[in-house]
DNA sequence: TATATTTCATATAACGTTTCATGAAATTTT
DNA sequence: AAAATTTCATGAAACGTTATATGAAATATA
């Protein structure tokens, strides 16, 4: 008989069917069964409603099909992207999502990871920002835009590809004075890598080029006062501007605003990420985007490969520029 | 002898202290236990490194301190705040969160559903769009912005005060005549009320008011064309717009701007929901802001709240106004 | 000192699965 | 038709916890 007030389990579908309790099992995994005993455990689960217990499952297995996923936040146009394509491509498989926060905060990466291993997940997806980080050995992670030694494998854009493209574009466009905006705190590793492909780019067409790095103290004001300082009489000195992410462009584009420059017109601007507000067809600036889709395929595919012979260090996904609105596009080829 | 490769487990801790498994079970869980036994487990916790197996212990307790998160997306900006928060709360209870994408997907709804109940959450909390979702009696739920029926409490903004107030901020800042744009989809239930309070708003201010309604099919083209057909000369009829949502607001302005209209000098805009991108600390436009950490928190606490012997069928928390670049403050009282 | 009481570590039985050795029934072979 | 083989449902053990009954040691009472 059926204990009362609690979820039926295989033992009371057994006694329904009045088939053993492996018979259950093998027919709830799709194991070979005879047909006239599939037939009435099927019509058992149906009856009781059971639904398999997975912590129980989890227990047997010692495998939880769960996956940590350490992000700042949620809130922040990337980050939030990230999340929701690394739960989708978890969900695909099976797995999901323990999401953790760490907004920013090197301890609470480290207490996550921890908790991480305490609840037993079978692995860690993790945008961190703390190089001391400690991970178990037998803690299957899988780093994004930061390498984390050779035996953790990292998922990146092709940052240093994407600095170039942005040049390459200003260039395209026209510019012959360009500048390169980075914020230096919350970005270290392979991010950097756009500034040396910017560099590049500019050098092998010919661009004359500035950089403004802030430091992790500096405020944004100085963005501004570097910005002021190269306006003589109203005219901007630079007439193309990359930054090195889309946030930090539209705070750009607002300044820009404010010291009366015109964009595209007068000053073009191109970010990183491929940031789209409220589900909006168009991206926030001209931007180089990040394929998220395929980083968050490449991170689970790989965290979840039981048998790779050697996890590569470093995967670099291939990045593309899209039109934006503060870019003046050459319509050669389209349209006529 | 503990077996190689594997996690150690209580019983291993117990064989390195010399006690035995309930002892050990006891210093896990801060029962009371003799001093000399005590630090003789914790010692042995520490060599071990031993970590306890919360699936185990979710097994044993029929409890597994997971609550599924059914909301539409992470990536519009409301939703990842929302999911920012609730999983905030649930973590400082902690509580993990499984985090369920539903697209707008009434299919989905009920599939996650069905998939959170098999995993056995410990409940629910969801913002869905499906009025005939079901919900099996024994799951706790609480519903988002949306009355799922009298045993199911659900949580939002008072969305008739944010109507209110949205039609006396503009009355306030001197317009005469004003509009209210809504697109009808994903806006169903609580957030109806936000026009019948901006009805409500203009009454007792004396405005004129127009509405502009959208319906599930029609496409966003209906807006620019209403906007359109109400200018003569260059001059727009209306003084005032109150947009349902920031992102409905974030496109008007667009619109408003193609269309040679000054904002907020021709005509001033306000939306709702309280967004900011990119962590910046300015909001996208002058807004209705909904208190979302306070609705996280509200929504945790009715959800795990043990004993509570009646849940209130709706809980509406206080929004309030703040400017954002598109209405004509009124200086009094600040700065002089 | 002998008995009654308290204290507290121990050992065991669950929780709901999966897996594997067991053996009965059905099939094939001689 | 008897023996050898295959098929396949069965039932018990195990996964790592928690909770409860047990009884030995220590203390308090007479």
């Amino acid at each position: 008989m059926k204990k009362e007030n609690s979820a039926p389990t295989m033992k009371d579908v057994a006694y329904e069917a009045g088939v053993a309790l492996g018979t259950v099992s093998k027919v709830v995994n799709g194991l070979p069964v005879g047909d006239s005993y599939r037939i009435r455990v099927e019509d058992a689960i149906k009856k009781l409603n059971y639904q398999v217990n997975s912590y129980a499952q989890g227990l047997k297995a010692n495998k939880t099909y769960t996956v940590a996923f350490l992000i700042p936040n949620t809130q922040e146009s990337f980050f939030a992207s990230l999340t929701y394509y690394i739960n989708l491509a978890l969900v695909k498989r099976k797995y999901r999502m323990l999401l953790c926060c760490t907004d920013f905060d090197l301890n609470q990466e480290q207490e996550y990871v921890t908790m991480a291993q305490q609840n037993k997940v079978d692995g860690i997806i993790g945008l961190t920002y703390n190089p001391n980080l400690v991970v178990e050995e037998n803690t299957p992670f899988v780093a994004i835009d930061r390498s984390m030694g050779p035996k953790i494998p990292c998922v990146a854009s092709d940052n240093f590809a994407g600095g170039q493209l942005a040049a390459e574009k200003l260039a395209d466009f026209g510019c012959k004075n360009v500048a390169f905006l980075r914020i230096g705190s919350s970005l270290s590793n392979e991010p950097n890598k756009r500034k040396a492909g910017f560099e590049n780019g500019c050098l092998s067409r010919g661009l004359n080029y500035e950089m403004k790095i802030l430091n992790d103290g500096d405020s944004y004001e100085e963005f501004e006062e570097f910005l002021s300082s190269h306006i003589s009489g109203t005219k901007l000195s630079f007439d193309g501007i990359f930054c090195v992410t889309d946030g930090l462009a539209y705070s750009i584009l607002k300044t820009l605003k404010s010291l009366g420059q015109k964009v595209p017109e007068d000053v073009q601007v191109i970010g990183f990420d491929g940031t789209r507000f409220f589900g909006n067809k168009d991206y926030v600036c001209s931007t180089i985007v990040q394929p998220l889709p395929e980083i968050a395929e490449m991170c689970v595919e790989l965290l979840l490969q039981e048998n790779m012979p050697s996890k590569p260090p470093l995967v670099c996904l291939p990045v593309s520029y899209c039109y934006g609105g503060t870019t003046l596009e050459v319509l050669s080829g389209r349209g006529k």
